[in-house]
DNA sequence: GTCTATAGAGGGATAGAC
DNA sequence: GTCTATCCCTCTATAGAC
């Protein structure tokens, strides 16, 4: 017998990809987890309370392998070669879209808000981090807000993955692109040095 | 006495805006409208009917005079510009907000996706044609997938949005992050055209 | 077209037996 | 810790008076 608290959170993270924020209650969790819907209020005092502790319990889970996969890239495709992987595993798992639902349900519900954002949070911090390393030295850097871009990348993840729920095609067209940027960012850096002096100069005189 | 239709349509958008898609009811709705709830049903038939219609009316009314702003639009920093100060015109609106709420809740629940998907193909419209003219000529414009990278970026401000309701330090410091991408992109094509045309070749011989 | 009233379903949460 | 039973609330939607 498995313990029960863990089937509770592994259902409402169920419930939620499946049904949404707003089919995630107290009922239709506690039937996916297979216990009894009183027991969601003995262990999590709320709904709200589950719902948050599913979502940082889901995001710290996958969060920690694919920080260290990222440790394992050593240039700008292979970040972008990781993200895709990540995309398609995660949705497959769903927890994207608990996260998605999260954050569209924290806009207007203070309750959840906090757990919304530390799991996005979770998620931004390795994508900071290895932003960081493989632009160290590169011409671009000086002109790019690392931190900044990091958010940016999240924040895109997120929105893919809603567009992916109503338009499969059209998120598969977008992820595609991005691959292609990847390719001209990687034009960039294998300039000669020649050009990648005169791009930094350029960068420098250009970034303020 | 404003038509009621009107009214409901309104009531619905700020409705949404406020309390999310969960707290927009026909309760809600007719309360922040003005009107009698059982009036939602008898002029939109069933609640997710007015919502549709509601995300429909307000995207379509902003996406009009986003379109012509874009055609004065003649370089990509301007484009970014542009959409700087869309986001955040349509963010103290609270449209796209409306359509954040309509395509999570559409996830779980096919009987809004279609206004969700229609609602975003309308954003993604012009967006798509302003790439496509401004990149005509560029260097890039070989490496770059436009339908696709249009889709990204309405994917991108969807995630941007939500992300604002968490923590909206980390998001403007996400689209500050982007619009510093926009000076790079103007250094390169800046470029001279000796490296203009070395880096035409390599995004040719890259691009397959 | 607009109103009141209400049916019928489903939600959060608690009491209390085991 | 787990269960049944239940309270009270809000929701969609409709019936029917005006």
């Amino acid at each position: 017998m498995v313990d029960t608290r863990q089937r509770l959170i592994d259902g409402a993270i169920e419930a939620i990809r499946t049904q949404g924020l707003t089919g995630a209650t107290a009922r239709t969790i506690a039937a996916t987890a297979g216990v009894n819907q009183a027991l969601v209020f003995y262990h999590f005092g709320s709904v709200h309370d589950l719902l948050k502790a599913a979502c940082l319990a889901a995001t710290r889970a996958r969060v920690e392998p694919f920080a260290r996969r990222l440790d394992g890239v050593d240039d700008l495709r292979g970040l972008l070669a990781v993200g895709r992987a990540l995309h398609d595993e995660e949705h497959a798992r769903g927890n994207v879209m608990v996260l998605a639902q999260m954050l569209a349900g924290a806009q207007a519900d203070p309750r959840v808000a906090d757990a919304a954002a530390e799991a996005l949070r979770l998620w931004i911090g390795p994508i900071e981090h290895v932003l960081a390393r493989l632009l160290a030295d590169s011409p671009v850097a000086d002109a790019l807000d690392i931190p900044g871009l990091a958010r940016a990348v999240g924040a895109a993840f997120i929105g893919i993955e809603l567009y992916d729920g109503v338009d499969p095609d059209g998120a598969r067209s977008a992820l595609d692109a991005l691959d292609r940027m990847a390719v001209l960012i990687e034009v960039i850096d294998d300039l000669g040095p020649v050009a990648r002096r005169a791009l930094r100069g350029k960068v420098r005189r250009s970034a303020r």
